[in-house]
DNA sequence: GTTAGCACTCGTAAACAACAAGTGCTAAAA
DNA sequence: TTTTAGCACTTGTTGTTTACGAGTGCTAAC
């Protein structure tokens, strides 16, 4: 073995390995490396080299008469080696530009554009969740009546969130009472964050609340409910059917391993938490390095978004590992990149807002 | 030519094939036929039979040497034939109960619960659509202030649906102004149906918030945007995955054709509409019989729900044209006839929403 | 270290035969 | 008139064989 070190023309191989077969989807040959890539060499001095990278573990042959293909080593080598270099064309900033350009008023609203963009422009499912708010605080809570035997909770944090549901109850209820329930959850609760607001914390008002009789319990248990469902972020999916489009997902298994997960919300929000906070502006996850053992065919580059320097959550694309590395990395990173910086704008237009967002943390 | 009618016996030859047809996927010969359904007749006879059906166009054969399928119009003769005479098994009649029973404090949620159990019970794709209120009155608005610089904008319905969403402004707000803005909305639009309140209406009290300068046009189309997404029900899909457990649909353009209708969420909204008031509790489209050509080797079965004695919303379920018929029709009229009885039960606890919902029509 | 040459492997495609399932038709039986 | 047995015919499926081609590893010469 006359190496098993990484010398640079090996990685440059190994490189247009990784570049025909994202392209081609098909083995690569010696042949056809040193035709396209390597005008310089002969096939059989690649061939020696590739040989060299099958045992490095790069690279992998599906039988012995066809060419090569990348191994998860191989693509996250090649995903490593191209640090902030992905430019994107004029037209997809323009697009990034357009999604993101008009008024912040309904936050929602501009991440399923975005979720939609970023679908059309890598041509991959996209994965968005919606900000989570368990870490807010509770700035105070307001019951607005809606008839004698509704009320709706309307929960307000003090970065600006707002939550409501609507409690039937079997039981009449003026103004009074509502307002007697609103300044006792005001007073115990408020300044609190979301995360803390347990059932058995709130349970702790039950006794202030006793003159409400077997309405209590399902009271509280409806206020806890409508909190807890403010850290429980939505998952928005975008462009499902992008899946069906690559020739590695259209095998029966595989389709239905990924539509399974996708089915799932609960598994899609583990996947996309973050669990460090990484440094890099997108991370990407190549096959097994993924959570979800179904996802072992798969790769996820997931760009974080934040409000008030927190990071509040996520969107990813999914596709095969064969993946555009260089093309979808780069565009994640921008629309990545310029929508924190819209929300950074949208959300600093006042001090005041500032100061208690950083109060928040 | 001795007969182009549907005799006794052909009808039963027919829906021996279709129900044949439905188990295995696979064309059904007359020899199948006339061992597992016709033990009297010979599978000449049968053949015969099958030669006038295909005529009359019930079944079709997809070559000379295979056996036969059902067309669109055998099916249609099948679901029309099976009037109210499907049963539910035991299990799923508890199944029912058990995601119905428990307050119906939050509807979205049982409505997810209901979406989830009928996807597992009949092994198909759900599409439900969240209640749609562009019918409804409006009973109030409430602005609550958040910050200087936020207020959430709440609209309270008749029915008691409460909708909510925050307006960040880039001048500074307080309560004064909000009770004033709240007034005018509250005076020009209340008792107004939400379907009414358009861009033009709400431009009309343009003079009276002059004062609020260039604020007030986005502030107007702010409160438009909420209204009209009051009208624009929300649609949510379970079992994605399950599409892909028939052999029809594993053919990548057919699951394509599926998944990009799934995708669509406005064309599920239109397909799921219900133009027509319809006297059955469910509804059948099969093959061509839907709106959407994609469709055209898929079923689908539509139940309404109401609240108030109106259609509010959908539950639907998509599967190939072989569908287990009598089965999933009837697991869907028992789910949206008990489903319904719940939604009334839970809205007619006092008479005072009652008078409201029907005041409302 | 590089390269030409060559034997070897192995998946793929084409061609072909055997087969099985199912049909339509005819003529006899009921 | 209806039913049925019998049979020739059609056609998709399966399996086998063959040829081919793409690609490899190895050896020996450059």
């Amino acid at each position: 073995m006359t190496g098993t070190e990484l010398t640079e023309r090996r990685r440059e191989i190994l490189f247009a390995i990784i570049e025909e077969y994202i392209r081609t989807a098909e083995p690569v040959g010696s042949k056809a490396i040193c035709e396209k890539y390597m005008p310089g060499i002969s096939s059989a001095t690649v061939r020696n080299e590739m040989a060299a990278l099958t045992e490095m573990g790069y690279i992998e042959q599906p039988h012995t008469s066809a060419g090569r293909i990348p191994s998860e080593l191989g693509y996250r080598c090649y995903v490593n080696a191209m640090s902030q270099d992905g430019d994107i064309s004029d037209m997809d900033e323009r697009k990034v530009r357009r999604t993101l350009s008009g008024q912040v008023t309904e936050l929602e609203k501009l991440l399923e554009a975005v979720s939609r963009q970023i679908s059309e422009m890598t041509r991959l499912v996209t994965v968005t969740t919606m900000p989570c708010y368990s870490n807010n605080r509770i700035k105070r809570f307001e019951l607005i009546s809606v008839d004698d035997y509704a009320f709706a909770l309307v929960v307000v944090t003090k970065s600006g969130i707002v939550k409501n549901k609507v409690f039937r109850t079997p039981m009449q209820m003026d103004e009074i009472d509502l307002s007697r329930i609103s300044s006792v959850l005001n007073r115990r609760f408020s300044n609190l964050s979301v995360d803390r607001i347990t059932l058995p914390v709130l349970l702790s008002v039950r006794d202030e609340l006793a003159d409400f009789g077997y309405i209590t319990p399902p009271l509280l248990k409806f206020i806890y409910e409508t909190v807890e469902s403010m850290g429980r972020s939505e998952v928005v999916i975008t462009g499902a059917s992008k899946v069906l489009d690559y020739p590695e997902f259209c095998d029966t298994d595989t389709a239905k391993a990924i539509f399974s997960i996708l089915d799932d919300k609960d598994e899609l929000r583990r996947l996309l938490r973050s669990d460090e906070n990484s440094d890099s502006i997108v991370r990407t996850f190549i096959g097994n390095e993924n959570k979800n053992p179904h996802l072992r065919n798969s790769a996820m580059v997931i760009g974080n978004y934040k409000i008030g320097g927190k990071t509040v959550g996520s969107i990813c694309v999914i596709g095969p590992t064969r993946l555009n590395y260089s093309g979808v990395i780069a565009k994640m990173e921008h629309f990545t990149l310029s929508l924190n910086a819209v929300l950074e704008e949208s959300f600093r237009n006042n001090a005041d807002i500032m100061r208690k967002l950083l109060g928040d943390r």
